[in-house]
DNA sequence: TTCCCGATAGTCGTATGATGACTTGATGAG
DNA sequence: CTCATCAAGTCATCATACGACTATCGGGAA
């Protein structure tokens, strides 16, 4: 038998990645009836169980309607769920959206300001024994991007958790894991690195110090550069 | 026969209800192990079929999490998917959690006062004169307090559109929901309409005039405006 | 012709039983 | 006491069958 390697990853998920894959990429345009439960089976060689579940997946993520007795087709766009961090990715990577882009960088413009704010009224002292730690972390990691961009994505986990308000962090999930991939390719360029640590350090103080406006402004110039980082990064 | 209403719901969503409702409830605690999916299969007198899809709801949501060869468990909450409407209401109806409705109003706040920002930048024609119609509409309403609050909920959802950013609509949907329930409280009360539809007013005035600032803070006094209200109406 | 209605085939919804894979806890040897 | 092995319990997947719903097509009536 081939020696396939079956499955963390149950089958109902892989079938809906790719099927996800498939309708995110346009290659089942909008509109396009899907095939019958049945030759999903024949052609994922997998049970109408699997395949059903795999549909229940889709439809969750708004990417397709069923309807009894007629058939499954793909929804328009509009009704996609942008918040699933697969579609989200999926349609930034493949259209050449940079309305979208756009609109990413803007929530995290919007929400993160204000968590910055939050942070600074109600950080604990715990908080800030993290976020200087992380500081100290990435002051040494300055040569190594990779690293630095794994605290820089802690260091901003750490405040979100310090507004003290889950609700926001569920939302700013999915925004925060597509630009985790955007930080890795600006924090490449040595330059940057040290710009942003400067930016850390001030935001810090601010929430430091209680400070409300001062985190906010310095939340916001940080996100101000990191967009034009991003930006030239993308363009160039 | 009986003229029992069987349908439009499927089997599983009812199923998932029903636990969904157990679990957010507190009847079926945190780390309690779920009944196995052949008991819950009598115990609901559906199929194995029905009992699974359900049981992928809940886990879909983040209430329950199941492993292969053990059996399925109930979440804690802080994995809950507070996105999720029914996890949502059914949190704020269960505990008596006014942190969590806290959270809620400072999410829709920061959001809010965004979108009434970005609408008057991005405002069509069009969208203003939807904004107007419905101004017209609630004015004519004032005495109806369910029809105002309809109108008032679609007046915030054409803003919301004309903000022109499809990621902020999806991420204040959930939270909407919930306040829809509470607008229609706080808006039984005659006196609070009027008030509520003078801000509207100004409000789509600013937007009309693409004034970001006024608009901003007339979102933000109707906003404050509602918390007290809302919580005058639960506290009393 | 046009409209309505019933038949029919196609598709999803649900039920049922069986088998494989994984986990856990007990058993027994060292 | 430790550890390997085994057995029972549970979920994962498969296969099949039947019921429910929809859309389409064709025939009859106005």
């Amino acid at each position: 038998m081939s020696s396939e390697r079956v499955a963390v990853r149950r089958l109902p998920e892989q079938v809906a990645d790719q099927l996800c894959e498939q309708i995110v990429s346009g290659a089942l345009p909008v509109d396009t009836v899907l095939p019958t439960e049945s030759e999903l089976c024949v052609r994922f060689g997998v049970s109408r169980t699997v395949v059903r579940e795999a549909v229940r997946l889709l439809v969750s993520k708004g990417l397709v309607e069923v309807r009894h007795g007629s058939g499954m087709r793909v929804r328009p766009q509009a009704m996609w769920d942008l918040l699933d961090p697969q579609v989200l990715f999926g349609r930034l990577q493949h259209e050449r959206n940079f309305d979208l882009l756009a609109e990413i960088l803007e929530v995290r413009r919007i929400i993160e300001i204000e968590v910055a704010g939050l942070a600074a009224r109600r950080r604990t002292d715990e908080d800030l024994v993290q976020l200087r730690a992380l500081l100290v972390a990435m002051q040494a990691a300055l040569h190594d991007a990779d690293a630095y961009t794994a605290l820089d994505y802690e260091f901003h986990a750490v405040l979100l958790c310090a507004a003290r308000n889950r609700l926001l962090i569920d939302m700013l999930q999915p925004v925060a894991e597509v630009l985790r991939a955007g930080r890795h390719i600006t924090n490449r360029r040595a330059r940057s690195l040290s710009t942003s640590l400067r930016g850390h350090v001030e935001l810090c103080d601010a929430v430091a110090a209680q400070d409300e406006a001062t985190a906010r402004d310095a939340m916001r110039r940080h996100i101000v550069q990191f967009e034009k980082d991003i930006r030239q990064s993308i363009v160039g």
